[in-house]
DNA sequence: TATTGTTATACTCTATAACTATA
DNA sequence: TATAGTTATAGAGTATAACAATA
């Protein structure tokens, strides 16, 4: 198999491999990547809906119908807040820690599969130049790794 | 910046990072991924609407809305067969050939500066590792790794 | 006045089911 | 009958603009 792809390329084809591996698990769950990535975020947060559109990258009405409907499927709830009586925190319910557990644990298992192919050396290798490459983004971008990326 | 991700966690901050990557130049030319993405299967193929629903995954009554709002926009046209009277071929315009190849530049170079923290070696040292994934993933799962992919 | 959040509206994307035309 | 494609319908996801309540 002599194929072979430049950096740029196979991270291409790669992310795009990744992406269809989050899309599947997330329908076998009956739930959308937007859901399911509104859950990982609330794994370890209680935002409010102003923080949450910006941590989504959304329009605050786009994050109330978001919410609305993971609402409506039992996945989170509304808590006012006491300090602002114009604010609402959304918090994970049980059962959207469950569904954002077990969704999050299938989607490892599938990078995992993925990495099959190499040996334990190349998979460290694989994960230090790709923390390089992280960590610089964040570092030029000002962005929070953990805040966006689900789950 | 003492941060290191595991190659799990890496490859999927890094799809997540491309992903918003491919979402923005697409929308500064007010078009969606799965526009984009339709367009990258015609550059090479003129399909038959089966052919391209088949490609892009997709149900043919939502590959058919796909097409009509591509069509509206001047990107793609339908070509009657002459073989099968029943079959349409959906070609790239002009139009759609220029808005592909600028979009596919644009994300290209952005794919390249997020490699910008590797050296050379580390680049072709991480093309290596990912070729090898994608290799075996292709073969494990039957896939046309240049069918799928955008752009 | 400014901010927080929701609602009204419109468009894209998607699937299921029913349909037309051709094979 | 079977296949290729479209249309009707419904629902999710998104943004803009207008709004209510609170600060």
């Amino acid at each position: 198999m002599p194929v072979e792809l430049d950096a740029v390329d196979g991270l291409a084809q790669v992310s795009f491999l990744i992406q269809r591996m989050l899309e599947r698990r997330a329908r076998e769950h009956d739930v959308s990547v937007i859901q399911t990535r509104l859950l990982g975020i609330l794994r370890d947060r209680t935002p409010t809906m102003s923080e949450l559109a910006q941590l989504l990258g959304l329009d605050k009405s786009s994050t109330s119908g978001l919410v609305d409907r993971a609402q409506q499927r039992g996945l989170v709830r509304r808590v006012a807040s006491q300090l602002d009586r114009r604010s609402v925190r959304v918090r994970l319910t049980d059962q959207g820690r469950a569904q954002v557990d077990t969704v999050g644990a299938e989607f490892a298992g599938d990078i995992d599969k993925l990495l099959a192919p190499l040996a334990a050396e190349e998979r460290d290798a694989l994960g230090r130049l790709l923390s390089q490459m992280v960590v610089a983004h964040a570092a030029a971008h000002g962005v929070d790794r953990f805040a966006t990326g689900p789950p």
